[in-house]
DNA sequence: CCGCGCATCGGTCCTGAGACCGATACGCGC
DNA sequence: GCGCGTATCGGTCTCAGGACCGATGCGCGG
């Protein structure tokens, strides 16, 4: 029987939530909470197998409660359930070791199935929160450096690690040369030091 | 009225897809292509809104289909539907450009929802995609440099650029503490200048 | 108590990095 | 033809970075 913690602030949610959950052979809510330091508070007694967590509750918000209770139980599972479907609710959220995220208007057959995912150890986010983790994550706007095709090879180079020298020889160039590209780079970077450009190359989704 | 295009190797799996696709109001298939290559050369004719595609397919798999066709039809979504849940096309195929990524025992009308989502320029992942992209992204294993606390301060403030007086201005403490922890990073984590160190500190998501 | 790891500090020495100066050659557009 | 940007190359000079030497104090466990 998988145990399963609801926290959020309205008794009304929770209530559906309760009775969704015990709908549900093998699942059985344990424990209720109506504020993210109750939730944590619920856990440490009563370890859940499952969480359900609103974002937005008293006290202490969803965000933070999940990053106590998935660094105090390993094995607990929580799926944020949020009204609000904003980007710093679900980087925070999966940061915080989250394994869903959800908006409360999602059909309760789908919830319920999500439920069960996220209890069989998968994730599972919304549409649009999916978008923008791929978006932001997977495939980053990179960011386009005004610099020359020459430019851009010595610079991978200087993100490797590789020294003016060994660069010189890797293109079969002139150590001249190589510290004349790289002075460039530090120039339309504005940057003081190769160290500034192996930053610059790594933001740049460069490496 | 949205242009859908089935690529499958399998006759039987377009003829599926097809009598699905066009059960849903506003949907229609507009082709269909038994390889990548196909798929390709099929999208540049009648470019479609919404690609389902498969990856395992003769010519060219559905991988590289999906890169060329989001390069050439910057508006087309693809949804990519398959039978194998593996790590390397999850993560190809959304470089590649995909919107979603769903196993072949999807259940119909979570399949349709999903054609509906991605249509409407959302994502969507299926469960075991969407913790495997989390884990990966998200929340990588933070990689344990064996270093002290300190050591780490220095490190992650020689990763974001300061020079060793700075560091030592930042920290309170002279110049040559800060020498003397630079240069045990540098033998630690066996890296010959600071170069390295920043590199490794970006691999080790310190930054 | 004594050893060990850690953090702190100072000095010397050498080299790569980077600024700044110069130059040539090539392609491209006005 | 001439200017402009890019890529190439050389020289000089300064300085931060890093190696290597030394040292002290502190806490902690055998």
């Amino acid at each position: 029987m998988i145990k399963v913690l609801v926290a959020d602030d309205q008794p009304l949610i929770r209530e559906s939530f309760r009775r969704l959950i015990d709908s549900v052979p093998g699942f059985q809510v344990s424990g209720e909470a109506a504020t993210g330091a109750q939730a944590v508070a619920v856990a440490a007694g009563e370890p859940p197998d499952l969480v359900l967590m609103d974002v937005r509750m008293p006290e202490m918000d969803g965000i933070e409660a999940t990053r106590r209770i998935c660094a105090g139980h390993p094995q607990a599972r929580v799926l944020i359930v949020t009204t609000f479907d904003l980007d710093e609710y679900v980087y925070g959220a999966l940061q915080a070791g989250a394994a869903g995220f959800l908006l409360k208007d999602t059909p309760p057959a789908e919830l319920i199935r999500s439920v069960r995912a996220v209890a069989a150890g998968d994730s599972l986010l919304g549409p649009s929160a999916t978008r923008r983790l791929i978006e932001r994550y997977v495939n980053p706007p990179a960011r386009r450096l005004d610099i020359t095709e020459r430019e851009r090879e010595v610079l991978v180079l200087v993100a490797r690690g590789l020294a003016n020298a060994e660069i010189a020889r890797t293109l079969y160039v002139s150590l001249s040369t190589v510290k004349t590209h790289v002075s460039s780079l530090l120039l339309k970077l504005g940057a003081r030091t190769r160290v500034h450009l192996v930053i610059a190359a790594y933001e740049a989704n460069l490496v």
